[in-house]
DNA sequence: CAAAGTTCCTGCGAGC
DNA sequence: TGCTCGCAGGAACTTT
């Protein structure tokens, strides 16, 4: 589910609900997620506002008035879905009460991973749910954004000044291939397995092909390589526009689904045909440090 | 069998 | 020769 446009999709969504609430209580039904949640996490939230909700890459930083910061990652599985009062009143009222989340139903998988649900002010819930567990769900301390071990390592946003000279830059010397390098964080945030080969698709470029022959002897980037940059920011912002993509039922935190998945050239299409104009080739699927990679090899050179 | 992500470990080659 | 460093590739985490 989760890369820069799903995750975009889901701020924007917690935005909404979440901007300027007060958490009156915070459930952990497990102690930890792919890290043990902090010492004191819920007693730290008690009576907590929150002020603003911010994007970093795949991150969400959620922005406390006591200048703690709630970093949230979804992994492959994870999910936030909102109810308002009258929902949990709904909820709180029915049968559905047993030892998982009241909210099962409502959140896809029978309340069994259902790990966190927040509880706020004005009566509605946010409820986290994760069946792989590879999401995190952290405490930032005052101040301590800028040396985030998770934080600190990550590449440039793709939106913003993000231009191919950078990128270049950071191919210049790598030997890895154009499909890895676009997954590595340092490189760039935010680009992930579907959206890495739709932009390589759109860019001519074979998946395989060595970064760095796609900068030029004097460290300025080809024209693939202008290529790539921009087809990575159009498809990012194209997926932004449409809620994400809807694999495996990518909803938002309303459960509307996304429509990106609408859009994909080469993504999952093994043994189509391409759809590049004239094209004629046929989707193929390999796999690179153990990821399946679609790619068309007639028209990605 | 494969899955949208990230970290960590091991092995290899380059360079001192 | 032997050591260290960085990079590249793969395993691991887990459930459906």
């Amino acid at each position: 589910m989760p890369e820069l446009p799903e995750v975009e999709t889901v701020r924007r969504g917690l935005e909404q609900a979440m901007l300027g609430r007060t958490f009156t209580g915070v459930v952990l039904r497990r102690g930890n997620l792919r890290f043990p949640f902090p010492d004191g996490f819920a007693t730290h939230l008690l009576g907590r506002k929150i002020e603003s909700i911010r994007r970093r890459a795949k991150y969400l930083l959620l922005d406390l008035d006591d200048g703690r910061i709630i970093l949230s990652h979804l992994g492959m599985s994870g999910r936030y879905t909102l109810f308002d009062a009258e929902k949990v009143k709904q909820f709180e009222t029915s049968q559905n009460i047993d030892e998982h989340s009241r909210f099962g139903t409502a959140t896809g998988f029978d309340g069994r991973h259902d790990h966190v649900e927040f509880r706020f002010d004005d009566g509605s819930v946010a409820v986290y749910t994760d069946p792989r567990r590879f999401g995190i769900i952290d405490l930032i301390e005052v101040g301590e954004e800028q040396i985030h071990p998770l934080l600190e390592t990550l590449g440039p946003e793709p939106f913003g000044d993000w231009n191919a000279n950078q990128l270049a830059k950071k191919l210049h010397k790598k030997t890895t291939s154009i499909k890895v390098a676009l997954l590595d964080q340092r490189v760039v945030v935010g680009v992930g397995n579907i959206y890495a080969c739709e932009a390589l698709h759109r860019s001519g470029i074979h998946p395989q092909r060595q970064s760095k022959t796609l900068v030029r002897k004097d460290g300025k980037p080809t024209k693939k390589l202008h290529l790539l940059h921009e087809n990575v920011v159009q498809v990012l912002e194209q997926a932004v526009e449409v809620g994400g993509s809807s694999l495996n039922d990518f909803a938002d935190v309303n459960g509307t689904l996304g429509y990106f998945g609408h859009h994909f050239q080469a993504y999952d299409r093994e043994d189509e045909p391409c759809l590049k104009e004239d094209c004629g080739g046929t989707i193929e699927r390999i796999t690179q440090s153990g990821r399946s990679t679609f790619l068309c090899p007639r028209c990605q050179r």
